[in-house]
RNA sequence: GCCGAAGUGGUGGAAUGGUAGACACGAGGGACUUAAAAUCCCUUGCCCAUUGCGGGCGUGUGGGUUCAAGUCCCACCUUCGGUACCA
């Protein structure tokens, strides 16, 4: 038979779906390996040509660990929650239930169609209430916790409340939103509320007002990472800062562990590097400046000698800076807008001019402020404060360059060593005092500078008693000092924000949370799933509440529940643990599928999660962890990403006024608008012109020039979109050409991690190579023809020569160079005739993760009864690759002349006296005398002269 | 600006410091065929020579280390990705 790619995979998808031939449960006697690709988000477009590029990548890794005899987990399901079906929705009131599940019956068609291996009975969506429920569950736990940094680890906050009533924060170092101290006498005082408020400061998930990204477009809140350059990701609408009341999880409490469990994952640098940025570690110092009052004496008497409490009283900033080396050049002080202390100390001259700038840089759009960072805005409090070392009297500016949640929202500025700071007050005429040079003795005058000066190296000068020291000594000695004096310490700042937790939409998990004289408290766990409410529409509501505000009797025992819903990444933060134990309805997931399937070995997908998804995940996890549910503290241990495909898109040239096109090659000799053509009616760039003009009205009266009768497009390498007609869609291909092509035609394209422009050009390519795979088992009339006949040593070392390969490089990721090895074998195996069994075996296993059906289809033909995906990966043999003679490659001074062959046992010295015999070896030294000879065994032979 | 990745034929790409361009695509030539498809064979980095042999140059640029550099080191250029007033 002839290779019918569509009839064989048809009939092997059926067949394994029937046998459950992936399922997979716990097998204590074999190793475990958990492969999983990154939760899609199944929308309308369904899968395009880069999408499945990871899965194939992540599926053909499950199979050959599977040949290797590890137990396989390899799951899927769907982020089904989120903004783009809840957008339909509100354009067409279809509920967006009816959407997802359109979109993910569509996903599923377009992956069963490529044959992955995925134990679909594990599968299930985020949206589904069997599982958002422990998304709730999850979070309730949350609530219930507060992060203690002595034991470094979340704890119960029954534990806080404890020891809240036995001494207050006497002695506690916790996480918090604001520093807070009260007595246990104090604590018992409060009433229920406030005891309530007080522990909002300490809770894993708390509800806080909050400066957000508004995006009044989606009529939402969204997060940093859902955000780019003011812009949301989802609809690219504009996104405005706005105080609100929100959920937040406390994610900074967990920064320092974040960062330090980079270390034990065995990712790429740059992704941890992405990651070390994003937490943005800084080491420095917290320092409080005091407020100057009218007489500079009264601040001596008062704060000098250590008088902690006064120094923190509410006349003083708490700066934090990474340089407290450079305290001595401080000129003044800078707050941000939002500061609190703004309206406080602005005197009365200064206070219509402060508060327009305020109102000014509030209703600014995250966008504008963005896009005009260089420009320097600000305006002057009319108070000072005084320099803590050098008790000078410093004004105090307030300006937008300064964040309002970043540190305390105030800095002390050393214009001379900070471009920032240096830009302020050059615009404001502000002094500016060197007080680091390259050399103790290397002072210039900064009013000729023209930028500020780098001080990451150096001397302190100018600087009291650390000057002379190096910039790091000085850093040190200032601390110290600052310490002893009680007005400020040595601490560590971290860029990680909080995650805001709270979406103002419908389609996304509710909070189990209802809300008792205006203070949240958890639904009881047992009373999980609390679920989604029907409501008549997907709108907020006139009011402007969110959307759940429409639903009726959204109460819990006649106490309002909360109205907004989770954010996308709740539900995607913990999946891969349930996929351990998905239909477990009496708790997340069991201790026994925990502690057998542990964490991901094998995680594959785009870079693009970096900020959002695998950091948010890693939090979950570890918070789990330790709670004592999950029992690693890193959830994904070795993470794989694919690189973007990028579209490639073709061009045709319409000369100006015209309705005329010039093929490529002739386009310079007229006067042209590029336009793009649908890729899928260019073939190897050449044009299908009737297609072209069938394929939009304004093309039906196209004329063409053409260069040798055809008509040759041009091309560029641009993203895959829809408006730029160039996607393509996997099912076309896997129709054309089918599903095993398909999947090694991507791999084929190149290394996985690399970004890369999809061209189907090439496909033919791997297309003829499987028909020639399957020619090797046929005689010239496609009769099935495989001899057992023993092989040859020749044959043998063919077939192991591959096999080596192809273990080293399914090892390594190497997809790419592994598809060339099994063209180079097929095209060997096909110029030595070989047919025999004992070679095309072992083969058909080696290549049935890259192309499962027709090895499978194959395999039943060589007459086995079980599949081949249980088959045992064939074992590598040394002694069929060892040789008697080397033929090496002589140079002569690096240039390589002349090729002359050796035993490969003889040495050096047996080598050299033959060498120099030959006739060859003679005409290249010309008469000269060699100077030297290097032979590197089985390598390479060098004559030096 | 900062961080990261990458620059090799017409194209995708290959190469533990050791024969640069494997394997494919495309292109050109040929075989089979009434024809097409499919299949098979040959050529294909550039330049010179071509009657045969052959020779020169080549991995973004400039230096360096080495018997030997696409690969290691230094400086620079370009492209892509991330991030950006983070004190």
């Amino acid at each position: 038979m002839e290779y019918n790619y569509r009839e064989i995979e048809a009939k092997w998808q059926k067949n394994w779906k029937e046998q459950q031939i992936y399922k997979t449960e716990i097998d204590h006697s074999k190793p475990k390996y958990y492969v999983l690709d990154m939760f899609p988000y199944p929308s309308g477009a369904g899968l395009h040509v880069g999408h499945p590029l990871g899965y194939i990548a992540s599926d053909i890794f499950s199979r050959y660990k599977r040949q290797k005899g590890f137990n396989v987990l390899h799951p899927m399901g769907y982020d089904a929650f989120g903004l783009p079906a809840e957008q339909y929705a509100i354009q067409t009131g279809q509920h967006p239930a009816i959407t997802t599940e359109k979109n993910v019956n569509r996903y599923r068609e377009q992956l069963d169609k490529i044959g992955f291996s995925y134990d679909w009975s594990r599968e299930f969506r985020t949206c589904d209430p069997d599982y958002y429920k422990w998304t709730q569950w999850t979070f309730i736990q949350l609530f219930n916790s507060y992060y203690c940094n002595k034991a470094n680890q979340a704890r119960p906050i029954d534990e806080l409340i404890k020891a809240f009533n036995v001494s207050g924060t006497e002695g506690l170092d916790v996480a918090q939103t604001n520093p807070m101290t009260f007595t246990a006498e104090e604590w018992k005082a409060m009433g229920e509320k406030e005891q309530q408020e007080v522990l909002m400061n300490y809770r894993l998930a708390y509800l806080a007002d909050t400066w957000v990204n508004w995006c009044a477009g989606l009529g939402t809140v969204l997060a940093n990472d859902e955000v780019v350059n003011g812009l949301s990701v989802r609809g690219g609408f504009p996104v405005e800062r706005k105080l609100m009341r929100q959920w937040i999880l406390r994610v900074s409490a967990y920064a320092e562990r974040l960062l330090s469990g980079l270390e034990k994952v065995d990712w790429t640098d740059s992704l941890k590097d992405i990651q070390r940025n994003w937490i943005g570690r800084s080491e420095g110092a917290a320092v409080w400046f005091p407020l100057a009052t009218e007489n500079q004496l009264d601040w001596k008497k008062l704060y000098m000698g250590g008088n902690v409490e006064g120094v923190q009283s509410e006349s003083s900033f708490e700066i934090f800076t990474t340089r407290p080396d450079t305290i001595f050049g401080v000129t003044f002080m800078v707050l941000c807008p939002e500061h609190e202390m703004i309206p406080a100390i602005t005197t009365p001259e200064q206070k219509a001019e402060v508060e327009a700038y305020i109102t000014w840089a509030k209703n600014r759009s995250e966008r504008e402020r963005q896009a005009e960072v260089k420009k320097v805005s600000g305006v002057f409090t009319g108070a000072y404060a005084i320099n803590p070392i050098t008790e000078e009297r410093i004004p105090i500016w307030v300006s937008d360059y300064v964040l309002s949640d970043y540190g305390t929202g105030a800095i002390m500025a050393v214009p001379a060593h900070d471009s920032r700071d240096f830009a302020f007050a050059r615009h404001f005429n502000l002094p500016i005092r060197q007080v680091v040079a390259p050399f103790p003795d290397d002072l210039s005058d900064p009013d000729t500078w023209t930028e500020s000066m780098d001080s990451k190296t150096g001397y302190c000068v100018n600087s009291g008693f650390i000057s002379g020291m190096t910039v790091k000594e000085g850093g040190k000695a200032m601390i110290e000092k600052i310490k002893t004096m009680g007005i400020g310490y040595g601490t560590v700042n971290y860029r990680l924000r909080d995650a805001i937790f709270s979406r103002q939409r419908y389609w996304g998990e509710p909070f189990p949370i209802y809300y008792k004289d205006g203070m949240p408290y958890p639904i009881p766990v047992e009373e999980l799933p609390v679920r989604l409410p029907e409501i008549d529409e997907f709108k907020p509501t006139e009011t402007g509440e969110p959307p759940l505000a429409r639903a009726k009797e959204w109460t819990y025992k006649g106490y309002p529940m909360e109205y907004n819903t989770m954010p996308g990444f709740a539900g995607s933060s913990g999946y891969y643990l349930r996929y351990m134990d998905p239909h477990n309805d009496q708790e997340y997931f069991s201790k026994e599928s925990n502690e057998y399937w542990r964490n991901v070995d094998l995680y594959v997908g785009g870079a693009e999660h970096a900020t959002g998804h695998l950091i948010y995940s890693r939090f979950w996890n570890k918070f789990l962890f330790d709670i004592g549910l999950s029992c690693e503290e890193e959830p994904f241990k070795r993470l794989i990403n694919q690189g973007m495909i990028q579209g490639r898109t073709n061009f045709v040239y319409r000369i100006v006024g015209t309705n005329k096109y010039v093929s490529l090659g002739l386009k310079d000799q007229y006067d042209v608008t590029p336009i793009r053509v649908d890729v899928n009616i260019v073939r190897n760039d050449v044009l299908d012109t009737e297609a072209f003009k069938k394929w939009m009205p304004d093309f039906a009266d196209a004329e063409f020039i053409l260069e040798d009768g055809q008509y040759i497009c041009g091309w560029e390498v641009e993203k895959m979109s829809k408006s730029k007609y160039n996607v393509q869609n996997p099912d076309d291909l896997v129709e054309k050409y089918g599903a095993d092509t398909l999947r090694m035609y991507e791999m084929f394209l190149g290394p996985i991690e690399m970004a890369k422009p999809w061209d189907t050009n090439g496909i033919e390519g791997v297309f003829r190579f499987i028909k020639k795979f399957w020619r090797l088992f046929h005689d010239k009339d496609y009769n099935w023809c495989v001899s057992e006949e023993e092989p040859t040593r020749e044959e043998y070392k063919i077939l192991h020569k591959t096999i080596k390969k192809i273990e080293e490089d399914n090892e390594k990721f190497s997809f790419n160079t592994a598809v060339s090895a099994f063209m180079i074998c097929t095209n060997e195996l096909g110029d030595a005739k070989c047919n025999k069994r004992k070679i095309l075996e072992p083969l058909c296993i080696l290549m049935s993760a890259y192309a499962p059906h027709v090895t499978e289809e194959l395999w039943a033909l060589l007459g086995h009864d079980d599949s081949i995906v249980k088959a045992t990966f064939p074992s590598f043999d040394e002694s069929y690759l060892q040789e008697t003679d080397f033929t090496y490659p002589v140079s002569f001074n690096g240039k390589m002349r002349v090729k002359l062959s050796f035993p490969v046992n003889y040495t050096q010295k047996e080598i050299e006296p033959i060498l120099l015999a030959n006739a060859d070896v003679q005409k290249w030294l010309d008469g000269k005398q060699p100077k030297k000879i290097i032979v590197v065994p089985k390598r390479i032979i060098n004559i030096v002269f």
